[in-house]
DNA sequence: CGCGCTGTTGAAACTTGTCAAAGTTTGTGG
DNA sequence: CCACAAACTTTGACAAGTTTCAACAGCGCG
């Protein structure tokens, strides 16, 4: 074997764990893709990357070459303006993308940071459009993954601009248990990954406020909460929360 | 000339001024494109709409088909909860794209209005798709549209949720004033096309709190507001008291 | 075992919302 | 073209919600 073919050979041992066999495939970009074309985006993933707790997968100015599906773990990205004033833009989990806000200027605009010991696929964004114009699944599946982004931001837009505290609050946490549970955890009980106040500058919120929605819940036995561990014991209850209140 | 060459004839007659001779190509989609790509653009665009003001280009609920292009006018589009609550996630003037958030569901998510006589050039969505498989450069601009009103999303977020009254409406109109500034119009003076109810809405504040800011701003000398027309007189000004405020 | 970080709780200050009234502009129909 | 109604805006006074500041508790790490 040449060395070039050895090269070659032993990249695609270090991919050929990618999409086709991932079991995350239904999240993520492939879902929807025939199992003959799932072969092509085999050569989609080109790296894997393994982040500790705290470590950055991109920061605000870097330039913009991939997009990340989160394999494991779990991250936030967050925004700045030049005062100093920041707002977390997102939480994201395993099977969700990061830095889609980098293909408009070709530089990361916000920092995408892991709150748990994680694991990323680095999808090379040239080589995704080359192939969603081969793939017409992938394409569609593409687009539809960025208007959800961006129907999801309105979703934020509207919590921000006329929900309360606790409604807002309400909101996160319901919004957090659907995820769980469409990943196959419990929507009821699970585990905070982020701190008051990275919760509070995600729903604009200062972490006191935060941490007096929490109390509150509690009393009205919406919540049980010790630290990070949180179960649900009333879903409608917070869902009620979430809408009826005020006019 | 046959029945069938006479019709393709007249179609092209319909759709001939479009993009290849738009004076918006600059702002539009066709950003950047070859002038021999330019022509298979023109196929894009099916239809013009002309809306007066009031109308609904398209509601929530309502099967996504196309985008749409402002080709003249202002547009803006708001999303509801269930218990009546509602919200203004943008405003939308010549050369910007309407309906990216149908693309995920096939459905809109929210509500398009006209907030003056307008016209916008639909584009057929599964077109778009077609074509942006041909042309890589028409690919990558939509991409980067997407992506763009992404960002343009993080920072309304970073808006609601760090930023008092006062700043928020002075980013909305340092923000005004620059795009009216990009279309050759002055940045220092035009008119409002949306109530004070409608900022509101957009800024997370009540009609009321706007029209204080309003005075607020006039009576420290930054503006001078005459209803919907406003005249900035210290841009300066503005630009401080959106970031330099509090820590 | 103690230090530091994160979270909780209280009281006071501040910002924005709410309610109400009056002024202004726009649109419609006579 | 005027008159009147409807819609929008401004302003004030007060209420409510959130932040700020401060003190303290709890947990985890070295």
């Amino acid at each position: 074997m040449s060395n070039n073919a050895m090269a070659a050979r032993l990249a695609f041992e270090l991919v050929k764990t990618a999409c086709s066999n991932c079991n995350l495939r239904e999240l993520c970009l492939p879902i929807g893709i025939e199992p003959a074309e799932l072969k092509k985006l085999d050569e989609l993933v080109s790296t894997r990357r393994r982040l500790r707790r705290g470590d950055f997968l991109y920061r605000v100015g870097q330039g913009f070459e991939s997009i990340y599906a989160v394999r494991s773990g779990f991250f936030k990205t967050d925004v700045m303006i030049e005062d100093g004033r920041d707002q977390v833009t997102g939480f994201q989990m395993t099977g969700e993308l990061l830095g889609l806000d980098g293909i408009s200027s070709e530089v990361h605009t916000c920092n995408a940071i892991a709150l748990e010991d994680s694991e990323v696929c680095a999808i090379p964004f040239s080589h995704l459009e080359g192939l969603s114009r081969q793939i017409h699944t992938l394409q569609h599946h593409f687009h539809k993954v960025m208007s959800r982004e961006i129907v999801r931001d309105h979703g934020v837009m509207l919590l921000l601009g006329t929900m309360r505290a606790e409604e807002r609050l309400a909101a996160f946490l319901l919004n957090l248990s659907q995820r769980f549970k469409a990943r196959g955890y419990s929507p009821a009980e699970f585990n905070l990954r982020m701190s008051r106040d990275e919760i509070g500058s995600y729903l604009g919120l200062k972490l006191e406020t935060v941490s007096r929605a929490f109390s509150r819940f509690q009393e009205d036995g919406l919540l049980s909460v010790h630290q990070k561990k949180i179960r649900i014991l009333n879903t409608d209850g917070l869902k009620t929360l979430m809408t009826h209140q005020r006019g």
